[in-house]
DNA sequence: GCCTCATTGTGAGGTAACCTCACTAAAACG
DNA sequence: CGTTTTAGTGAGGTTACCTCACAATGAGGC
């Protein structure tokens, strides 16, 4: 369904070879959170909350690498289909936690078991060794991300 | 600038971490641009013409793996700033093609060496055989996108 | 205890980079 | 020569961000 005669990767640098798996990335996640009508951008929240337990919503913010005005956004939209619940943090009458409802834990665990289906389908056809070296690579280049 | 406090790479999946690694080189590719004015997107195609020569529009569309739409507001915004220019198709009167301006060519190049500067920043911590292992692994990726 | 300063979340409003749908002009086909 | 397909675009929508200004609260200095 989607144009594939595009550019030969080989002349492509590293740099937009990311891009480009990222992008195929989104669009095949989207496809799997779709049963959930779960945005990809939703779903990792969900998932952050539900790994992490209740947090800030700035925490939040935080983990997800966004600007703290942007969690709010994505708060409301999960709050709205009652898969979060916020609530005032007891020890700061500023701030507030987000938590998971009873209905946002069962939805996690059905979209993490999608989510592992979809990137198996992925990644799945890379040998063992290769997603070993992704992973460990990724993970080199994500830590120094902030220097 | 930018806040790093957030979750450990080690408990996302492959799909997060490229999307983490993508978002980050997004990031710095846009202050690599800025002294171009020049968005990422807009970058990028114009680097597709000057790389791959003038071609209609449907054809950027293809190389860039957006829907030909898209590529009608990418290329008036580059028309606007001299970088291409549109001309007719002189073997079909429906279609036009883009091609780059002077002015184009020269910013290309600089832009070029830019990003190249960029990359070897970002991936330039890797030792080389990272470097080559992460590209292979993402051509092999990429090629298998499409099924 | 009060004053200043920092911090928490949010309303308002903006942007980039896409998308679909409906349309026109032209080509290609039978 | 009529029908179907294709190329590009206007209109309008969506997503996932952003900044800036602001109210409420907390924390530190005196």
């Amino acid at each position: 369904m989607h144009p594939r005669d595009d550019t030969p990767a080989a002349d492509l640098d590293l740099g937009d070879l990311v891009m480009r798996v990222a992008r195929d990335l989104r669009r095949t996640g989207m496809t799997a959170y779709e049963p959930y009508d779960l945005a990809p951008h939703h779903a990792r929240a969900l998932r952050v909350v539900a790994h992490h337990g209740t947090m800030r919503l700035g925490e939040l913010a935080q983990h997800l690498r966004v600007a703290p005005r942007s969690v709010t956004d994505v708060v409301d939209a999960l709050e709205d289909r009652r898969l979060v619940r916020r609530s005032p943090d007891p020890t700061d009458r500023r701030a507030q936690v987000v938590g998971l409802t009873e209905e946002g834990r069962r939805l996690v665990d059905e979209v993490d078991a999608a989510r592992r289906t979809g990137a198996e389908a992925y990644f799945g056809r890379l040998p063992e060794r290769d997603r070993a070296s992704l992973r460990r690579i990724l993970e080199r280049l994500d830590e120094q991300a902030g220097d």
